[in-house]
DNA sequence: TGCCATGTTAAACT
DNA sequence: GAGTTTAACATGGC
């Protein structure tokens, strides 16, 4: 789930803000006993991770790949890692995901929030200075690197780049002045673009290139293979984007 | 129907 | 002990 996916959850779960926990269970490896009898104050996100704040410590969840989340309902055989229960009857669970909790309410101490794409702090400047610090890095290990792009995903890496008509194999040095300059704003406004999209249930049919076979400009047969140190698939045009090395 | 994939962590190994 | 590789998690969609 990438970060866009994130900031959904929290306008969707805003109305959980201010209700007492009176159960948590799960088969997550939590000390229940400590969340029961305490009032969720915030709900925050930095990059993939979300944030429940209670009153003296926060739940962190990681959806991982394929984790999900049902608000006021459940799902029909699946047991939760994390299941909520709040005092007015309404229930948040919490499906196939990493659940931690952290002995800190002050998220500000443990994150900066300007390296989250999608938080309004968000500091291109800052991420471009990261990326001077790395000219070896190519470009689809940058965009999924948390602490240059917290938030940005496979799917954001691929469309971004497809937006830019970069390849993803282009060292992040080798990228002209402008090209660096696209490469941080579309990593932001596709962001938002794939936060409308997932709001609106259309995301999947917007894709560009990801998962894609056929070039959607030139009709070009797409490349598909895993690219950089993670090794994690690029889809691009081979013929649109362009290498820089 | 079998296989891949919106991701990260921790154990296991060198 | 440091650095690197592998396993684990677990399921909707093509």
């Amino acid at each position: 789930m990438e970060g866009p996916a994130l900031t959904l959850l929290k306008e969707e779960a805003h109305a959980f803000i201010g209700k007492k926990i009176v159960e948590a269970s799960g088969s997550s490896k939590v000390d229940w006993d400590t969340l029961a009898g305490q009032q969720l104050r915030q709900l925050q996100s930095w990059g993939k991770h979300f944030l429940l704040v209670l009153d003296n410590c926060t739940i962190r969840i990681h959806y991982l790949m394929f984790g999900n989340y049902y608000l006021n309902s459940r799902h029909p055989d699946k047991t939760p890692k994390l299941s909520l229960q709040f005092n007015d009857g309404s229930e948040w669970n919490n499906y196939n995901c990493a659940v931690r909790i952290l002995p800190e309410t002050d998220m500000s101490r443990l994150y900066d929030f300007s390296t989250d794409i999608m938080d309004e702090s968000w500091n291109a400047a800052k991420a471009k200075a990261k990326l001077k610090n790395h000219p070896g890095m190519q470009v689809c290990d940058a965009l999924m690197n948390q602490d240059i792009f917290a938030g940005v995903g496979n799917v954001i890496k691929n469309e971004a780049l497809f937006r830019i008509a970069v390849q993803p194999e282009s060292l992040v040095g080798a990228l002209p002045p402008r090209k660096l300059t696209e490469l941080l704003r579309e990593a932001h406004t596709y962001s938002y673009d794939f936060y409308r999209w997932r709001k609106e249930g259309v995301l999947r049919k917007k894709y560009c290139v990801h998962q894609r076979k056929y070039c959607p400009t030139c009709d070009t047969l797409l490349v598909k293979k895993p690219t950089g140190e993670l090794q994690r698939n690029s889809f691009y045009c081979p013929v649109d984007q362009v290498l820089y090395t």
